[in-house]
DNA sequence: CGACTAGGTTGCTTGATGCAACCAACTGTG
DNA sequence: CACAGTTGGTTGCATCAAGCAACCTAGTCG
């Protein structure tokens, strides 16, 4: 994007885009929600150039989706974990997964299955759990391999404290 | 967005992504539940240059989104309504909004309050009706404002069909 | 010592965006 | 009838962001 911000819209849905709207950064928050932590792990599983990959981590770090830890120091290496704000944002991804699934399929079927962790449920659209019925959210969720799958899922754990 | 495809992605987020990724997409299918249906409405309640529209536009039809229909001939003049595929936005959308409210709120509060037509309750960020607790699609909500609305409210009649 | 790893930064090229001007075909006004 | 206004664009140009490759730093491994 060019300018990441909408001036003068008073709009709520302009508010969310100027802050996770750019080009890449849902798909970072996604990455980090999928278990991708450090700069070597997005850079490879998303193909972003790293300069951009830097950039955005840096936003999305200035505007508290995640926090930045480091896990040793001298070389510093950092890890990148979701806060609330950034959890708060997968009703939002769910439901672009689903709209994503039902629009561009992929050729074997449904690439990734969100399923409820406590009873193994399906996880509908709108975040909910087709077998049990609760409301869910993000800590409620974990990715499974669905028939479509072509790369392996990776750990299945979020990116989350 | 520089290419706004994510080549190698197998991911339905990126798929989601690459149809209604790029900056104004998202914003000009809001524009459109919201009432907007013609070329000048949208330009003058988005700000958004006329050229970027007028692309963003042809993409949105060619990718089913969008509708155009003729609302006279000689000079031909065309109004967007939005097909099923791109009401399907709708649960994507309301939690956006949600999310984009609880943290960029205006200063006044809510700016649009989205209430379910049949009991007029408040539509949850899942999309579900926080009186009568029904799961919601696109036609069965509308638009008021909230306390913190700055402009007007336009038709409050989304340009469905 | 040299290669390798992790996490970047820097420079350059390319492409998308914002802006203003222009155009075409009517319609309304004096 | 002339002329301005409306609608829905298109075109040209300047600017800014994305993609790519090369480089850097500080440590570890063999």
């Amino acid at each position: 994007m060019l300018r990441r911000d909408y001036p003068g819209l008073d709009c709520s849905v302009a508010k969310a885009l100027e802050v996770i709207g750019e080009r890449w950064s849902l798909l970072i928050v996604r990455a980090v929600m999928h278990g991708d932590r450090r700069f070597g792990e997005m850079q490879g599983s998303l193909g972003i150039a790293r300069n951009v990959l830097s950039a955005r981590l840096e936003r999305l770090v200035e505007e508290d989706i995640l926090e930045r830890r480091a896990y040793q120091e001298s070389p510093p290496r950092y890890e990148y974990f979701l806060t609330e704000k950034g959890l708060d944002l997968w009703p939002a991804l769910i439901a672009l997964l689903h709209w994503g699934e039902r629009y561009s399929p992929g050729p074997d079927g449904v690439r990734r299955l969100i399923v409820h962790k406590e009873c193994g449920g399906e996880v509908s659209e709108r975040g909910i759990c087709e077998s049990c019925g609760k409301v869910l959210h993000a800590r409620d969720a974990k990715e499974v391999p669905g028939p479509g799958a072509k790369a392996p899922v990776g750990t299945g754990a979020a990116a989350i404290d």
